[in-house]
DNA sequence: GTGCGGTGCGTTAACGATAACAGCGCATGG
DNA sequence: CCATGCGCTGTTATCGTTAACGCACCGCAC
């Protein structure tokens, strides 16, 4: 952490190549009507000559309110939170703001401290993709900033945020493999404390009630993390007693990890699965996967956020929800085709 | 932008409920010797009662230096850019600055804007993906901050860079074709402008005249912005007279075109290609693909400009150029395989 | 000529934190 | 008993910008 020495022209600078004070040079910058025309211009041509360029931050200091939103996201590998990225910056960048994003890697404990130095930096708000179930230090951020959450919701906390449809999502997706007659269907998901991996279960849960099948508890899965305990967890369901006739994933990183295993394995069942992912269409696969469009997700919880900021004096409003549709799409499986059938009972 | 009033306590109030001075807060909190334990503790408790938090906007104006670096990326949706900015992020983070991000889009005339915004916000140093070949706006930029360019060379500009091996990977990858016994190899590349499409293009040229063989003049295609185009492209050599017997692509989202092209026709060709992608491994596809770490490109970038902040004072080095080095991995082929052969003259 | 409004610009005092310096009290040594 | 020094804390000025106010000057009306 350096200091940086002369950091370049001022407004003083500027104001003397001009012969004016900074202050006329600050009304020039800002538009101002007040300022003959003649004096105008010798301003900008001394701001040309200069290279000058205005301080953000001494506004921020002087005006209040730097300019910026945090955001902060799990894991910004996954292309759902980079999408979800930009997302916010589309709409940041809208209304004038700028973003400074942190990753927490979906480590929980990182996250105070990243949260903490976002507000150090005065962003004006946050939007975050909570990585733990302890949100204790959320709430002591609101003391300074408003904050959104985005994809997870708040745990006793009061506060806006933007969930997708997961239990919806997964009710439907597991609906469609039900459909098709599978009655031994695996379910492969994260960890049940977070709350997509709950709500998820719950759906598949659901749709199983609705038809009258009893779920496969034997093939329950819970708390993989990523594509290769995904992968590990499906070897060894294919080798079980009881194999599964379909695979349930809860999100992208699962998905692909089963769809390894079945590729080694050399054998093919149809999945269904949260979150679509690139090149689903080509596999020739039966994927029934429930997709939603994750920039959206990012462009709400900014607008979310941004409309606090813009009536800041106002009384806040109650704490608002809002939720990013899902729907179903299929590949691999035309109604009617045996593909995605389970085969005759083994 | 709405000015934010009663923005939370300062140093004064905290001093106030601790009965000392706003300068001995600031020394508390800077873990100066030079205060006693009794005093110390007050000023703790004050801090915690008051839930104070240092006011980094302050800081950068008194002392110079915002603690922020800004990374411009073409693409965040592009797994290669959304690696790229956490490689930059792990490092930034290592050494204590924090990451302010914009996504240009790839609108070469947003750049400059977008750039001027985050000189304005004060970053201490950029890196830059440059979405175009004019690159008079990062000049500009340089006269405020060290600039340091990502996957894309500076074009009349001294400053240092860090790129992939462009050219020695798409020799590498045509090679292998080559060797297989492809002799009329489509290519199917990013516009020509584009440095890394120049590049890709001279390697599979070079590893052509390396083994005597002509390339296929006619199986030429440039200007493939993404995998829509890709795919219109590789639609129409599968239709042409002198059908290609393999395909070279210069970056993912061509692959990825060309590949779904390929399903759509219900044919397959063993393809070649720039960037590796999720799941490349499992479509049991003949695939050649250059593969490297995009983290590691957003590390060495962020090292790079971080090293130049570290040593402001002393007189800059010359430009420096870092190339990370690519591997050439192959899937659904095996040596003496016929999968991967050309097929008998048609 | 005096007064009055308006135009165009400068001066002052912040925003919050901190470097540099000054000052106070107490102990120690001559 | 006074000088000297050290340990601790406050005062002042400053970073670059800007809101609020003030002042000089011009023109116009009475």
């Amino acid at each position: 952490m350096t200091a940086r020495r002369g950091s370049g022209p001022t407004m003083h600078d500027v104001g003397k190549l001009a012969q004016v004070s900074a202050m006329t040079v600050s009304r020039v910058l800002k538009n101002d009507p007040g300022v003959s025309e003649a004096t105008r211009e010798r301003v900008f041509a001394a701001v040309d000559r200069l290279g000058y360029r205005r301080n953000q931050t001494a506004r921020s200091l002087r005006l209040g309110g730097s300019g910026m939103i945090g955001l902060v996201v799990t894991n910004l590998a996954n292309p759902f939170y980079s999408r979800l990225a930009l997302g916010v910056q589309e709409v940041a960048t809208e209304y004038g703001f700028r973003m400074l994003l942190s990753n927490s890697a979906e480590q929980a404990d990182r996250e105070p401290d990243i949260i903490d130095g976002l507000v150090d930096h005065q962003v004006e708000g946050l939007i975050v993709v909570p990585a733990g179930s302890r949100q204790q230090h959320l709430a002591d951020a609101m003391r300074h900033v408003p904050v959104v959450l985005a994809a997870r919701p708040p745990a006793g906390l009061d506060t806006d945020c933007v969930l997708v449809e997961d239990f919806h999502g997964a009710r439907e997706a597991t609906a469609c493999l039900l459909a098709d007659g599978h009655t031994r269907i695996a379910f492969l998901g994260n960890p049940p404390a977070l709350y997509t991996g709950a709500e998820r279960l719950r759906g598949f849960w659901a749709a199983h009630e609705e038809v009258g099948v009893e779920p496969a508890h034997a093939l329950i899965r819970q708390g993989l993390v990523d594509s290769a305990t995904a992968e590990r967890a499906t070897l060894e369901l294919l080798k079980a007693a009881e194999r599964p006739t379909a695979l349930f994933c809860t999100n992208n990183r699962i998905s692909q990890g089963a769809i390894r295993a079945l590729y080694k394995a050399g054998t093919t069942l149809p999945i269904a699965g949260f979150d679509d992912f690139d090149l689903s269409d080509v596999l020739g696969l039966p994927l029934t996967l429930v997709s939603y469009d994750a920039d959206e997700i990012g462009r709400r919880a900014a607008r979310l956020l941004i409309d606090r900021l813009e009536h800041r004096d106002a009384a806040p409003p109650a704490s608002r929800r809002v939720t990013v549709a899902t729907r179903v799409v299929r590949h691999g499986v035309t109604s009617g085709d045996e593909q995605g059938r389970p085969a005759a009972d083994a």
